[in-house]
Order: C-alpha cells, then structure tokens, then sequence
DNA sequence: CACGGTATCGACACGGTGTCGACTCGGTCA
DNA sequence: TGACCGAGTCGACACCGTGTCGATACCGTG
C-alpha cells in the first residue's frame, strides 16, 4: 500500500516489455477525457479505444477504470512532493514567504493536473485505494505542518494555542477544499488568482495571529 | 430551482392523495440505508424494496436515485437554515459566542444527518441539481458571513485585511471540509468533540486576529 | 520449428437503469 | 348500476457498462 513500488503490484499483471506504451497511452487517454468530462461520463470501452485497443485488453493493463486514477493520481502526488522539497526552507529567516511558497506550490502543481484533481476528489469517495492514497498524503503534509508550527512556537514567533496537529488538519483541509472549488468553478469560490493570497493570509493569522511574523516583517501583507 | 415550490416541480409526477406515505418510505428507506453504505452501493431496487413497492413503482415517485437524495438534502438544509435563524444575535455584545453557536449549530444539524450529508458530497460531483442547490445555500451561508464581516470592521472590532467575501468562502470551506472529515472519520481529521474548538479558533484569529474580540473578551479562549 | 509467454479480442453472463403497456381498484356521474 | 377515469401498480423488455473466459495471433528463444 506503500508508494514506492508503484508498478509492481499495481494495476497490470506480470508484464514487461513493449506493452509499456499502451498502458501510457491508456493513461494519456485518460488525462485527456478527465478535461472534456467527469470521470463516471468515461466507460472503460472511451479509454480502450482511445488508446487503440479493445475493452478486453484494457484489464489486461489495468484491473479496473478507478487503477487508472489511481496511477494518474500517485504521478501528480510525486510531482507535487517533489515540488514541495525543491521550496527553500525560509521558514526561520522569512516565515511568511516560506508558507506562501509552500501554499503557491501545491496551487501550482495541482492546478497543472486539476481534471485529475478533481475526478479523484469524486472517486476518493466510493473507491478505497484512491482514499488510501490520499489519506497518506494528506497525513504526510499534516506531520510536516505540525512539525513547522512546533518549531516556531518552540522558537517564541508562533504564539501557542491550538495544539498545532488540529490546526495543521484546519488548514490543509481549508486549501484542499478552496483550492477545489477554484479549479471546478463552483460558486461560490474565490478567483484563482487571489486564492493563494488568500490562503496564505488565513494560515499566517492562525498560525501567528498577524501576517506579518517573524524577525524581519518584511513579508508582504494581504493584498 | 429555488427552495420555495419543494414539491410541485420536485420529484413525482401530478399525484396527491395517498401516495404520500408511499414517497415518505422511500426517503426513509433511503436514510436508513445511507446509514450502512454508500449511495452508489444502494439500488433502486433496494429504495423500492424498502419501502413495499416494485421497481417501476419507484418511478412514479421519483424520476431517479439522485432525486431521492435531493429531497433529502432539501429537507436537512431547511433544517440547518432554521437552526441558524434561532442562533440568537450576540454579535455585538459578544462576537466570540456568536460565531461559536454558528459553527456549533452546523455541527450539531449536519451531524444528525451525517449520512445524507456524505452521500450528497459523493453526488454533488456528478450530479447538477444536488450542486445546485448545495451552491445556492452556500452562497446564502457566504453572503450572511461576509456582512457580519463587513459590520465588524466598521464597528472597528475586526482590523481590515482580505476582501470580505473571500475570507468568508474560506473559512466556510474549511468547515464544510472539516465538519465532512470528521462525520466520515477520515484520516487525519480532527476529534469530532474538539471540531467546534478548533475551527472557532481559526475563525476568530482569521476575523479579529485574536482570540478574545469584542469589547467583553469574555468569550472562552482557545481549549 | 516447436514452445511459452505476451498481447489481443469476440462472445458471453451479469446487474442496474429506465420505459411501456397492461392491469387493478376506488370514486364519480349519467 | 354500470361505464368511465385516473391514480397506483407491476411484469417484461431493451439498453448499457462491467468483468471474465476461452481462443487466437504474434513474437523471441532454445
């Protein structure tokens, strides 16, 4: 259930040589259908031929319609964590730049892939692998939260107050849901291009109770 | 598609007379069933069986699955809006309490039907009318937030900072985020019995930057 | 060239949806 | 009272998407 083995057990039997193509065909197919419509207006029979191949051979790559979100979604979770490692640690030197870099990012990333985004957010809840894979994500991102508010408040920037795990889930459960509303349209949503600004502001309010913390201020307050 | 009619267009044809303890098994069956598994995983079938009826019978009550729910939903949004309008008014003389009780009161109404709330964030996401509506009250929730927003500000009780508007889809989606979570228990979520604490607590330092607005600062700090 | 695994598909069984036409049954009116 | 009517009911059907099975074609290798 781990993400490291990532092709071994997932989705297609043994399989090795040539094969690779069609499954990324498949996967492509995929991406591209998710941007025209929702992921229950797809059959398995639109993705078989889209990449050319009949509705049989299909599960000969991937055991169901959902595996193929699955390994869509596990792509867009790496790249964003990738992402999320590549953001300079500014956390003790400019804190409110370090949050908004963190926050811009997973905008960024997900927004790059927000039909994958979404048709997860609509399978997440009938399919358990998809909420498996989430829930390890978010929590992963929650630890590190965590972490970060501990050390500024261990560090005298962050006042105490909520114990920081419960605010960590606040405010990533916050940017999971505006960020969704941003990239569906749905209304009432905030414009996407304030939605970072506006995240952003909320984190440090909760965090610091003030958007300008830590020893410089110089970060840019909201808007 | 406003929420006055409720019946006349919603749902079954002309009809009148007795019928309507038939269209009431129905949405109790579909309550009941909500509470052991998914939407997707309850048939029409299983709806018309529930409730003493055939299949095609079904059809003369409801034109699908999905309108069941909505009536449903229709029935724990009336419910939420008339828990909201008996919140009494305290903003002024203690804005703490008053945005307690609000979060408080969603809390306790949707937590009462949290197995219709979880099957509509499942339906939402595919079908029109159930986001329609769950827009439309949204909206409503948005636009009473941002007002009490704005008068705080004038009131000079709550510093300036983003839009109005915006903090208040924010906020409200970290909520409907949140309080799902926490009825779905998800993981990571909050402590259903520390749900309210917490996201009190980031609403107040995202309003007022602290914790004890107003001009009692009576109201209860952070747990 | 035969063998084995990869890759492919036609055909089937299954289950859920939605519709149609026929039937019952209680009330109404000539 | 008996023809009528419309609400309510359901059996049977057509349709569609899923998933499986068995047969076959297509390699590369000994």
């Amino acid at each position: 259930m781990a993400s490291a083995p990532a092709r071994s057990t997932r989705g297609r039997r043994p399989a090795r040589p040539s094969g690779d193509d069609r499954e990324g065909a498949i996967l492509a197919t995929a991406e591209r259908l998710l941007g025209e419509r929702a992921l229950s207006a797809i059959s398995i029979d639109d993705l078989a031929r889209g990449a050319g191949i009949s509705r049989p051979t299909f599960y000969f790559y991937f055991p169901s319609k959902d595996a193929v979100l699955l390994a869509l979604l596990d792509r867009v979770v790496r790249e964003a964590d990738a992402a999320l490692a590549a953001v300079p640690d500014t956390l003790a030197a400019d804190p409110s730049r370090y949050w908004r870099e963190c926050i811009a990012t997973f905008h960024r990333t997900f927004g790059a892939h927000a039909a994958v985004t979404l048709a997860c957010a609509e399978v997440r809840l009938t399919n358990a692998e998809v909420l498996a894979l989430w829930s390890r994500v978010m929590e992963s991102w929650t630890q590190a939260v965590t972490a970060a508010i501990e050390g500024e408040r261990e560090r005298g920037t962050a006042p105490a107050g909520l114990p920081a795990r419960d605010l960590a889930i606040a405010l990533n459960s916050m940017n999971e849901r505006v960020l969704y509303s941003s990239f569906a349209h749905d209304v009432p949503t905030v414009d996407e291009r304030d939605v970072v600004d506006v995240l952003h502001t909320v984190w440090l309010n909760a965090i610091y109770q003030t958007t300008t913390p830590g020893p410089t201020g110089s970060s840019r307050p909201a808007r």
